[in-house]
DNA sequence: ACAGTGAAAGTCATCAGATGACTTTCCGGG
DNA sequence: CCCGGAAAGTCATCTGATGACTTTCACTGT
């Protein structure tokens, strides 16, 4: 075994096995290099690497961090990567999403409170008010970040804004039929509010599947290239 | 930003806009030390933060080359860190699971062919016949992935794969009540495989449904400890 | 002409040492 | 009691050197 694996599964053992808890600080560098029988350099990839998946937090300065370990911890970090996936393996990870939001929906339907309608509404009227696209696909974002809240799994609603996030990438309602793309959109955003209000789960699941179909339906159509954005980082 | 993360961001960037391809041989380290501005270094720690992710595959004395940027090669990046969650956050998994299972179980039902269900009946019957807990999660396992590979998605395919490994580590079936829990087991997975034998979609989601509600539960009720096991690496 | 062999080049893997940057702690002065 | 600054602790980065592994290619013997 090669002396990165050797730290990196020594590091994810002292984890797994409860010698870190979350939250808790691991030993500086040069203990961890002696224990387990590596460089610096070596231990530091390592730990780069638990980093890059959402398991220890690195502060300079003060030491480095076991995370808290929830499942979103962790399922975030495909944030970093699943943008790079070429559209034909993204429209793999729609059907996984479609199914999903529908589940969510259909949760969220069921527990919906007056003011979960209410800030869904809010949502829909600014959306609809607005005609810039990125601000556009912002207030999507949130309308579909809150059902997935009021759905009340946060592993869940982690998957899904990391589906979501990687979708925005290709800015649909940029292009020339982005208008009446965007009617539909708002149509079924209200479609689904509706249900939702109603807590009707059955019809909220079938808006939100139907919902993101169309979604799917447009970027198999159009396909256009990923956009360049400067954001996040 | 830090050398570290210029590094990162720099690589992923050729990545995402094609400058590098699936399956292509990044430039040695010098050259991309020189062109990104950091040392070897700084350059190799985000070279293995983008590996742990799944994107990139250093090889010993040939070279570092871009993954095939499937969805499956960067969801499988999760397994590394997927049995380090608690068991309070498996069973938020343990919903999302349950649903795309139910997915992938009606898809396979209305898609399977003879040979499938000679497969799956197979599969039931060695299940059936080993005392063997090992043998009986190994079985269980492929009886599963073979469904989830019928369903006709290999991503979501991956993503099951991922969940139940996680899962398996409990080894619920070593439990004194296993036995009966393997019998239950059992009688669950002829009415899947019959439900995907008749064709039936509606028949073998609530079926899948059922399964893997009743395993949440037995982990729910006994909360056993994760089994140290060395296999894998 | 061909197959096998071995050297050489290319590349990643690892270690060691030194320096810088940042955070936290603690002590002394006001 | 508050506050500022020094000091210790820790991570971040760079440089240089050596080792290990793979690939390529020229050479040799048949």
């Amino acid at each position: 075994m090669s002396a990165v694996e050797k730290a990196f599964h020594g590091l994810r053992h002292m984890i797994g096995t409860g010698r870190l808890g979350p939250g808790e600080r691991i030993p500086p560098e040069g203990e961890l290099c002696e224990e387990l029988g590596v460089s610096r350099g070596s231990l530091r990839e390592a730990v780069r690497m638990l980093a890059a998946l959402g398991v220890i937090e690195p502060r300079h300065g003060s030491g480095t961090y076991v995370s808290q370990l929830r499942p979103q911890d962790v399922i975030g970090s495909l944030s970093l990567t699943l943008e790079l996936l070429p559209l034909s393996g993204l429209l793999e990870v729609y059907e996984i999403r479609r199914v999903l939001e529908a589940h969510v929906a259909a949760q969220a339907a069921a527990r919906s409170t007056p003011e979960t309608v209410d800030t869904l509404f809010s949502l829909i009227e600014d959306m609809e008010a607005t005609t810039d696209p990125a601000k556009a696909s912002e207030l999507d974002h949130r309308f579909h970040a809150e059902i997935a809240r009021v759905g009340g799994n946060p592993t869940l609603a982690t998957l899904l804004a990391v589906f979501r996030a990687r979708s925005r990438k290709y800015q649909v309602f940029t292009l020339p039929e982005g208008p009446e793309l965007r009617r539909k959109s708002d149509d079924d955003h209200r479609v689904l509010a509706t249900a939702i209000a109603d807590h009707d789960p059955v019809a909220a699941a079938g808006a939100a599947q139907a919902h993101v179909a169309q979604t799917e339906r447009w970027l198999r159509a159009f396909m256009p290239p990923v956009e360049e954005t400067g954001d996040a980082d």
